[in-house]
DNA sequence: GCCAACGTTGGC
DNA sequence: GCCAACGTTGGC
């Protein structure tokens, strides 16, 4: 049984940290989704994400920006072990592990798909109130609303 | 490597 | 609690 997700979000990777293929490659499909360190996103991950949510797998930061694959979210949020781990880029000496600063989810792979360049994204006028299209967005996690899911979902059949 | 956008920090 | 300086993000 595949329950239809009821939310859906966008969330941005490095593929030189991890790529989609790094996704379906990992153990069980699934990597824990640490280093974010940007308060919206993180209340995102521990106030709205549920279990099976819907995922838009999105390269950052590289030659081809855009959305190469879907994922879902696989846990609930839970503290990230790196903010209390010195020799991490992630390190925050500022978080205390009897209050931890920090949480994540895990994502699971869910498929590959071609990839939805960002280019591609902002002709689309079905599109253009994307937050990840917004001027400026920074935030490596956004909600993507159900009209615009359906859509990519249609488009990234092909 | 440039630069716009914007979140965070810290002095006041 | 304001706001300037600073750092980071991320497309180009």
């Amino acid at each position: 049984m595949a329950a239809t997700p009821s939310q859906f979000w966008l969330m941005k990777s490095e593929p030189d940290e991890c790529s989609i293929d790094d996704l379906a490659r990992a153990p069980r499909q699934t990597v824990p989704w640490i280093g974010v360190r940007n308060y919206q996103a993180r209340n995102f991950m521990r106030d709205q994400m549920r279990l099976g949510d819907g995922v838009l797998f999105y390269h950052s930061s590289c030659p081809e920006p855009g959305i190469a694959g879907i994922a879902k979210v696989a846990s609930a949020a839970y503290p990230d072990a790196s903010q209390f781990d010195p020799k991490s880029p992630y390190f925050d000496a500022k978080s205390k592990p009897e209050a931890p600063r920090w949480v994540h989810v895990d994502v699971s792979y869910v498929r590959k798909t071609h990839l939805f360049g960002i280019k591609q994204m902002r002709e689309l006028p079905e599109l253009d109130s994307m937050v990840v299209l917004r001027p400026g967005n920074r935030l490596s996690i956004t909600p993507v609303s159900p009209e615009h899911w359906e859509f990519l979902m249609q488009a990234l059949k092909a």
